[in-house]
RNA sequence: GGAGGGGUACCAAAGCGGUCAAAUGGGGCGGGCUGUAAACCCGUUGACUUCGGUCUUCGAAAGUUCGAAUCUUUCCCCCUCCA
């Protein structure tokens, strides 16, 4: 949606437009005069449904910094209960329901991103978790269906996107599913209760469900509330953002490393460079776009968006750490010392270890005939070298004077061998 | 509940008794070119292998056959139309 027209004075409000993070509002101007005035709470609720959040998930938190910046108050929505349920929003089908013991788990997980993002010093704007679980679970179906079912028409549910879609494909949509987005406005409106939340924000799919809670507030307690969307981001390419080799981008560095995280925005797209670093960093956008004016090594613009994005996550040693790391491996052809370790006994090393066993049970490959098509097509190398022959045992005379030996897969993928 | 149609590898989709580890497209991976980008070109894409082959796969199970993804039976699941 086009805001340009809009004359809004808020500079919060005005930082989201210049960032490109604004999509869609209920109401922009009068959501622009009450942050004029006052410090506001707002929400956006997370889905637990995996262990972590990733990529997709991160203009969302980077709004919530932003909103931390001009202090207001942000809410985490860690939904225990919706996940229960599953949001139908953008699926094709049915996701897989999980239990309540595997979402907790989750949510603890996921909760270790917000800490690590957003600010917690300021009591103003310290984020607040919450668990829609706490008050979905103890809700009577007799009394809900009569305190908030009354408020939604069938009519109108059927023409959400997220519910036309499903039958429009034909695709099967439980009742269980359909009740989605009434229990999103109810956790709008507990919210708006409870902490004074007077705004969600969410993705672009999420517009319906936004819509419903601003109006069952509007409905229950006659009050006003707001709704924003951020945009979808797509790429240039035209692919969904968030995936690489090494598969899905995930926030927690358990699962996806901070040395990954940095290789990630290195190799963005150079068309997407310039709003990656609206989106993702805390350059000012004016800034940005003297950047992209001045620059003319587009590399050392995306060397300085993964700088900036990993430091928003993982800190700022764990960015210089990568970018040492990055250095060394492709710039001079050496030994970063970041890069993923796989270790080896001593004794199994004087012994000898055929290649092909350990990439795979290192997991470097999922089997022995992947490895022999990598040698084949010259994909591997040992210590800059392409290995030809798919036999080779390592044995300690591999080792260089260093106690490390470094394998690569492709031109991105690289191991150190260390022995322990 | 009745009548049809269908379930094939990561996805889409062909094959309908042997030449099928299964066409083709997409995706993935690798190589080349480059800039750790894009585009393009090439290769590869079940597992194990002493590179001769061997083993397991076409919804599940049983059967026919020298031989089955292909034929038969039962079961499970999905879709369409009718009620």
């Amino acid at each position: 949606m086009d805001y340009t027209n809009c004359s809004m004075k808020n500079a919060f409000l005005l930082e989201m437009q210049e960032r490109g993070y604004l999509n869609q509002c209920t109401d922009l101007e009068k959501l622009d005069s009450v942050c004029n005035k006052q410090s506001i709470t707002a929400y956006i609720g997370f889905d637990c449904t995996a262990s972590s959040l990733h990529v997709g998930s991160l203009l969302q938190i980077m709004v919530l910094k932003l909103m931390q910046k001009y202090g207001h108050r942000p809410i985490i929505l860690l939904g225990g209960g919706t996940t229960l349920i599953g949001d139908p929003s953008g699926k094709d089908s049915t996701r897989k329901i999980l239990n309540q013991k595997e979402i907790k788990n989750n949510i603890k997980n996921i909760k270790q991103v917000f800490t690590k993002v957003l600010d917690t010093s300021k009591n103003k704007t310290k984020p607040i978790f919450v668990d829609n679980y706490d008050w979905l679970a103890k809700l009577n179906y007799i009394d809900f269906l009569r305190d908030v079912g009354k408020h939604f028409t069938i009519n109108k549910m059927l023409t959400f996107d997220s519910v036309k879609l499903r039958l429009e494909r034909e695709q099967s949509l439980s009742y269980m599913e359909f009740n989605y987005m009434i229990l999103q406005a109810y956790d709008f409106y507990q919210l708006f209760k409870k902490n004074k939340c007077i705004l969600q924000i969410g993705g672009s799919d999420q517009w319906g469900n936004i819509v419903s809670g601003v109006e069952l507030i509007r409905r229950m307690l006659k009050k006003e509330s707001y709704g924003l969307t951020t945009p979808l981001i797509t790429l240039s390419s035209g692919a969904k953002m968030g995936k690489t080799e090494k598969g899905a981008v995930w926030l927690n560095e358990k699962l996806f490393s901070s040395y990954d995280y940095w290789q990630f925005w290195r190799n963005t797209d150079d068309r997407d460079v310039k709003n990656f670093l609206n989106f993702f960093t805390e350059i000012k956008s004016d800034e940005v776009n003297q950047l992209i004016e001045s620059e003319k090594n587009i590399n050392k613009l995306k060397i300085l968006l993964a700088n900036e994005a990993t430091k928003i996550l993982h800190g700022e040693a764990a960015a210089k750490k990568a970018e040492k790391t990055a250095k060394e491996t492709f710039v001079s052809g050496g030994f970063g010392s970041n890069l993923p370790e796989i270790k080896i006994k001593k004794d199994d090393l004087n012994q000898g270890i055929k290649i092909l066993d350990l990439l795979v049970l290192n997991k470097v490959m999922s089997s022995k005939s992947e490895v022999r098509r990598a040698i084949k097509s010259n994909a591997l190398k040992i210590n800059n070298e392409v290995l030809t022959d798919e036999n080779k045992v390592i044995s300690k005379n591999d080792f260089a004077s260093d106690k490390v030996l470094k394998i690569s897969f492709g031109k991105k993928k690289h191991y150190l061998i260390k022995i322990i």
